[in-house]
DNA sequence: GCTTGCCGGTGTAACGATGCACCAAACTAG
DNA sequence: CTAGTTTGGTGCATCGTTACACCGGCAAGC
């Protein structure tokens, strides 16, 4: 219970703390062998352990990056907070989790407790089109890095990015499905009220005007609501698209985009409740490419953002060090197209024999 | 940059920092509104934020507890690493994450660094057979909860243990198949190094007895290795479990019990890439109900964990508080089968028209 | 023998917040 | 009018580490 603090150690070495503390930090230099065995000694024994908080207090340095998600419980975010992880593990940083499930309100809660906390730096995985409510505490000198969200002009100039291009993506993904003769195609999302979000609409929207189809006459499935879901429910989003896409009146799609792939897999499971075999009657195309992404039955075709390369930049910013005090520059990483199973050209067409099933897999988010 | 302290907000709002403080922590009894104001303008005007490690020194309290799961990739534990930041968020803890890929040495390495962090306590999903290797520190006063790990005789009497009852699980699974019918039930799993993994293993070895099965007859799929595989690669296992029991020599099993969720879902892609239909040719059962299982097809047969009753159950034994000073007794939590598609009575079998599907489903981890 | 220089450490003042002990001023009671 | 009490706050030592300035002693140099 009592802790063990330098002083005891000092005391029990027959030094005085100072030297104690010079072996902690590396200043052995003028240091004969003896003393440091005394000391390291008396660490052992004792089973001292320094306390960080006095540690922070003095030298003003942490070892810790916040990490704000959306949510853990959600596949990409889990492989992304562990790629983070072993990637500040690494260079002996710890990481805070925060789960914002993208409410501003919380984001700027926990923005402050990480403030508070001293971290180095945070990486914030969110997408709200502004800062605005970090502002102030950015313009105090938070480092903040934003994951997923494309830099915005409007944000402060020390903010740096780190995203795929989500036009790109999106695009990717719906040109795929138009290539294959889909001509029926339908997005389908959270509420768009995210800047990842509505990029990957906007590169569905520029694929369909590419393939000569007009965007405004697609179905789209899209909440508009004000308390957006958070990434947790993600599937029970697509579940519910697929129900509402193909019971209703309109048009039925053959083929559906989704803005990710737990909200792929949600349309698959609705689809499959609706007696629809995914890969046959309906192509669907997801993003992220999550483990799950490959598991899944019919595998998912989807976007595959590199994931630990992202992670390893993102850390790489949010950590402060003597190379990177310069502004900044924020990254914008070009995504990939994973093609698998659950897409084929619309029922009805000329069948063709193509399986691109196991055309990349391994790489995605493995040590 | 240089943060604001408690001697600036003093001095703009001409008092001591020592009413500063006392606003902060609450004694406002004897503070007239007017210099409350004062100060609460100055606080706002030069955007103080107390400083935590300061605060930490001084008191010797912190708001942070320490969760060490082997992954967050894997999405139970993500959601179960989600449910515990939630909880600990409304009584205003903070929770440091780290990913041990049940690596003994990375448990200590970390257990380390958060017991310098001055935690309150720390919440291990561990599960490795003895506790030997954080001896000391828990000698030392460290609060431990284990989760997914049933206490042990040889457990040092301050850890708390909170899982379930992995036998019952265990037993649940794999009755479920023999009372259907199944006669070679497999067993699949990484390597059998941790007591969760061994106590499912054994309540599925007393199911086999109690239906008149030989269990040392069964096949079985645990690799043995000193290095068990990070949870992250649980699906690559079930794959590759899948593709070794079925092309192998030996009598092929009708069903098969997985250790967790993401092994049973890479068996299943295991015996699709093998051309088998998991629910007809061969069932499956999982363990843990994540998220995924629902949406899985076929939606997957598994044990679920209570996991949100779980994590608050861990907070509360991790935090320290007036009301679990004492020793704190450990818990075991019944599991509960959740019947789904993918698993019904062996092929050839008179075919009944069983369909449990939509039994149970959605509370598993929402809020 | 006295200075110079180096070796191997030590003394000490912070870092920022806290909270107990204390105090001056204003009231109140007798 | 004075002792006592309440009101509204302040002074200061302290938490454990750090790092810069400094110091005693010994050997070499002249």
């Amino acid at each position: 219970m009592p802790r063990v603090t330098i002083q005891q150690v000092a005391k029990a070495a027959g030094v005085s703390p100072s030297t104690v503390s010079n072996l902690l930090n590396g200043r052995t230099s003028k240091m004969v062998p003896a003393t440091r065995q005394r000391i390291d000694h008396a660490i052992a024994e004792l089973g001292y352990r320094p306390n960080r908080a006095a540690r922070q207090l003095r030298t003003g340095r942490t070892q810790t990056i916040g990490l704000i998600v959306p949510s853990v419980g959600n596949p990409f975010w889990g492989s992304f907070a562990r790629e983070l992880e072993v990637a500040a593990l690494e260079i002996g940083c710890n990481v805070l989790l925060c789960n914002s499930e993208r409410n501003a309100e919380r984001e700027r809660r926990y923005v402050e407790e990480l403030w508070e906390d001293g971290v180095q730096g945070i990486v914030l995985c969110s997408s709200l089109p502004s800062l605005d409510h970090l502002a102030d505490l950015i313009a105090r000198g938070l480092r903040l890095v934003t994951f997923d969200r494309p830099a915005q002009a409007a944000d402060p100039e020390s903010v740096v990015s780190i995203s795929i291009n989500n036009h790109v993506g999106g695009f990717l993904a719906t040109s795929h499905l138009t290539a294959l003769g889909h001509e029926q195609v339908a997005f389908v999302s959270g509420s768009l009220g995210s800047l990842n979000r509505v990029g990957r609409f906007r590169g569905y929207c520029t694929a369909l005007e590419e393939a000569g189809i007009d965007p405004a006459a697609m179905p789209t499935w899209a909440p508009m609501g004000d308390t957006p879901f958070g990434d947790f429910e993600a599937a029970q989003v697509g579940r519910e698209a697929a129900r509402e896409l193909f019971s209703g009146n309109g048009e039925a799609p053959t083929g559906i985009v989704a803005v990710n792939d737990m909200t792929a897999l949600g349309c698959c499971r609705g689809l499959r409740d609706l007696g629809l075999t995914v890969g046959k009657d309906v192509s669907v195309v997801g993003f992220d490419d999550i483990v799950l992404a490959d598991l899944y039955d019919p595998p998912l075709t989807t976007v595959r953002q590199p994931i630990a390369r992202m992670a390893a930049l993102a850390l790489a910013e949010a950590v402060e060090s003597e190379n990177n005090q310069e502004p900044g520059r924020s990254v914008l990483l070009r995504p990939e197209l994973v093609v698998r199973a659950s897409s084929a050209p619309p029922a009805g067409s000329v069948p063709e024999a193509r399986r691109g099933d196991e055309a990349l897999e391994g790489d995605s988010a493995l040590r």
